[in-house]
DNA sequence: CTTACTGTATTAGGTACCTAGTACACAGAG
DNA sequence: CTCTGTGTACTAGGTACCTAATACAGTAAG
């Protein structure tokens, strides 16, 4: 599926929550798909099934996922993207702060550019890779 | 001298200490100039002295900063830069992560690699006009 | 019906972080 | 010396997060 960083700062429910984003994005999750369950991934991913359970919840609320009761959770057939102001908003943000780390190591812009675009593709054929 | 990100997930003492990294990276603060007392600090930045002060002893450790006791906090004659593979891995760590986020969100590789040469740009401009 | 699997809810405990308040030792100015 | 401003240290409280252990309701298969 993906991993979970321990070393990044952000929830581990936050990591799962955009990790499902991301492979909706790239089109390893179909809409319609099923997900697994909170207790599989959360023993794939070695974490508690609560922390699981809670990153669905939020992706289901968001429009992301469709739960069946008793059933399973699926990808849901349309899948809500963010919009593009929210998407620009997001990228935005995520841009300083990698901006500001690339800066505080001593890094040129053109090292911090290579470095995202090698990040990129790396991601991609992850995905590319296990779907 | 610079900004708290409260929806950042990383530590507040964490931010502080890269932006004091930041700072002298951009030359905004030579080597023997002397940085804000804790306090007056953590009343710019509305964050609890304490706060301030891990960070600064983090960076006393780290050979960034050096302390004369009862007088103040400067930077070092020769603040300490990470290493070429420190640097790299920090690098490529947060490339990752804003990639990865970049996706999620269904960004196309050129729109990041725009974001983060106008964040770049802008980060540096915000820290040449306050020196 | 029984069994097994879903998502969901609840309670409890532990850790990290931030805040608040206080106190101490040191250096410089008046 | 007195006063003020340094960094440092300590205790206490609150919140967010993660974990653990159950329990409940719904669905599907045997």
């Amino acid at each position: 599926m993906f991993a979970i960083n321990p070393t990044d700062p952000a929830p581990i429910w936050r990591q799962i929550e955009e990790g499902v984003r991301r492979m909706i994005a790239l089109g390893a999750l179909q809409p319609g798909a099923s997900v697994p369950s909170v207790r599989d991934l959360a023993k794939d991913l070695r974490v508690n099934p609560n922390t699981v359970a809670r990153a669905y919840q939020r992706l289901t609320e968001g429009g992301v996922l469709a739960v069946k009761r008793g059933e399973g959770t699926y990808v849901a057939d349309e899948p809500v993207q963010p919009r593009k102001n929210e998407r620009n908003e997001a990228l935005r943000d995520a841009a300083i702060r990698y901006a500001s780390t690339a800066i505080a190591v001593g890094s040129e812009l053109e090292d911090a550019v290579d470095e995202v675009e090698s990040a990129y593709e790396r991601v991609v054929r992850e995905h590319r890779r296990k779907s």
